[in-house]
DNA sequence: ACGCGCTTGTGACCTAAATCACAAAGTCTG
DNA sequence: CAGACTTTGTGATTTAGGTCACAAGCGCGT
C-alpha cells in the first residue's frame, strides 16, 4: 500500500481527519483513536478512514487504533505543512478582509504575507498589521516574502489577469474564490471556491426533496403507493 | 436518458455552465453556443458538456448547438432557482458580514432575508438593509420570512448548536462556513466549504511538485533518466 | 432535392473511488 | 499463556463517473 500514489479524494479528506485530530490532541485525555471514533468526528465511514490512513503508511495499532499525537504529525507532513506557507491574497473587498483577518488560516500552517490591490484608495492602507501594496508590485514582492500561494480574492472580471500575474510571478498554487473560470499554464494548479455555486447545489436538492415530499403526500392522499420508496440524498 | 436521476458530479457542474451562459447571454450577440465552447468556458471537456446537459433532456439542435436563453432557462429551472430562495446567515464577524454583503447571492436567485448572532453589541445594528436578530428568534423569524437555506458563519464551536437550531426551525438546506464537521438529522442536507482545507489541499499538490521537481533537477545532474516522467496533476 | 459539413446524443468502454468482508495482529483477562 | 475480544490493513467486488467514438440529425448551399 505504501508508495501507491495518494487518491485525490483521499488528499481531499486528509485535511478533515486533521481538524479531528486537532481537536483530539487539545484535550489530552485521549492518547489514542479508532478508525471508528474517527470516522464518526470527520463526518465519513470507518472502512474509508482505514483505507486513506494506509496510503500514508501503517500508523495504527490493530486492537488499539491510532496515536493522536503521531498521526496528526503524519499528516501534517504529508501535507507539507511542517512549516508555515507565506499566501498571498489579492483584492482586498469585502471577502478579502475577511480572509486577511481568518484565524484559522494561521492556526493550520498559512502565514498570509502580503496584500494586493490596485483602487488607489486601499493601496497603503493597513489590512491588520500588513500595509497594502498595488499588483503592480505583485512580483517583486512575492520574490521577497518567498509567497508560494496566491488567493484571488477579487470581482469576476480581473480574476483572469490577476491569476495570469499570479503564474507569471512564478506561484504554482491558486485558491479562487472570484465566481470565474480562470485558465493557467499547466504547472499551476487552481482551486475554485465559489460560494454561490454551493448554494445553488443546495438549491437542486432541496427542490428536489420538496418535490418527492409533496408527490408523497399527493399519493397518500389518492391511497396510491409510494411514487419514490428510497429518497436518495447527496453525500 | 431524460428521467434518470441526475449524478451528483453533473449537479455540481451545472451552476458552473449557468455561470458560463449568463456571460454569454449579457452580451447578446450569440444566440447559441456548442458544446465546445461551453466546455472551455466552464473549464472542462466538451463530452461532459454534452452527457451533462443530455440527462436535462435533448435541448440542442444537431449541427448548431444549444439555444442559449432557452438553456438558461431550462438549467435555471432543474436548480430551482425560477424564484428567489430566502437564505439566513448566522454569525457576523468578518465572514457572516462579508457574505451578508456579497453581491453574488442575489444575482444568482438568493435573497438574504435573516441575520443572526448572539453577541449583544451585534444583535440590533444594522448590516446592509438587515437588522441583526438574536438566534433565540430564529424559528419565529425563519417562518415569517419563509427561509429555507440557513449558512451557518460562525466560529467553530457554536457550529453544531446553530445546525440543530436550524433543523429544528424547518430549515432542510444548510452551508456550513465554520471549520467543523456538523450532524443533522437524515431529511436535513448539509454542504461544507472550509477555506483551510482548500489551502491544505493545495499545499499538498504544491510540496508535491515541488518534490518531482527537485527529484527531476537531482537526476538531470547526475546524468539519469527522468525518475518520474509524467507528472499528473489534479483536476 | 440532395449531399456536405457540423454538432448533438448516447451506447460502449475505461478509470477511480467506495464498500465489503475477513485474515492478521495486537491487547486484556483470568 | 491460552483464548476472547478489538481493531487494523487490504484484497475483492461494486458503484459512480469520465472518456471515446460514431451514428443520427440538422442547416445550408447549390
Amino acid at each position: 500500500m505504501r508508495n501507491r500514489p495518494i487518491p485525490e479524494a483521499t488528499v481531499a479528506r486528509l485535511p478533515v481527519y486533521l481538524q479531528a485530530l486537532l481537536s483530539l490532541a487539545e484535550d489530552r485525555r485521549q492518547m489514542t483513536v479508532s478508525s471508528d471514533e474517527l470516522a464518526q468526528m470527520a463526518g465519513v465511514n470507518a472502512a474509508k478512514v482505514r483505507k486513506d490512513l494506509s496510503y500514508l503508511g501503517s500508523y495504527g495499532t490493530r486492537g488499539v487504533g491510532y496515536d493522536v499525537e503521531y498521526l496528526l504529525y503524519q499528516i501534517t507532513r504529508e501535507l507539507g505543512l511542517t512549516q508555515d506557507l507565506p499566501a498571498a491574497i489579492i483584492g482586498l473587498g469585502n471577502l478579502g478582509r475577511a480572509l486577511a483577518s481568518f484565524k484559522g488560516f494561521a492556526e493550520r500552517g498559512f502565514k498570509i504575507s502580503a496584500l494586493f490591490d490596485v483602487d488607489d484608495s486601499v493601496v497603503g492602507t493597513n489590512v491588520g498589521r500588513i500595509k497594502v501594496r498595488h499588483l503592480d508590485d505583485l512580483k517583486d514582492i512575492v520574490a521577497e516574502e518567498g509567497v508560494v500561494i496566491g488567493i484571488i480574492a477579487t470581482p469576476p472580471a480581473p480574476a483572469q489577469l490577476v491569476a495570469e500575474r499570479l503564474a507569471d510571478a512564478g506561484i504554482k498554487s491558486i485558491l479562487n474564490f472570484a465566481p470565474a473560470v480562470v485558465k493557467v499554464p499547466p504547472d499551476v494548479t487552481v482551486r475554485k471556491v465559489d460560494l454561490s455555486i454551493e448554494l445553488q447545489i443546495l438549491s437542486f436538492y432541496q427542490q428536489r426533496n420538496q418535490a418527492i415530499a409533496t408527490a408523497r403526500e399527493a399519493s397518500r392522499r389518492l391511497g396510491t403507493s409510494d411514487p419514490s420508496p428510497q429518497a436518495r440524498r447527496p453525500h
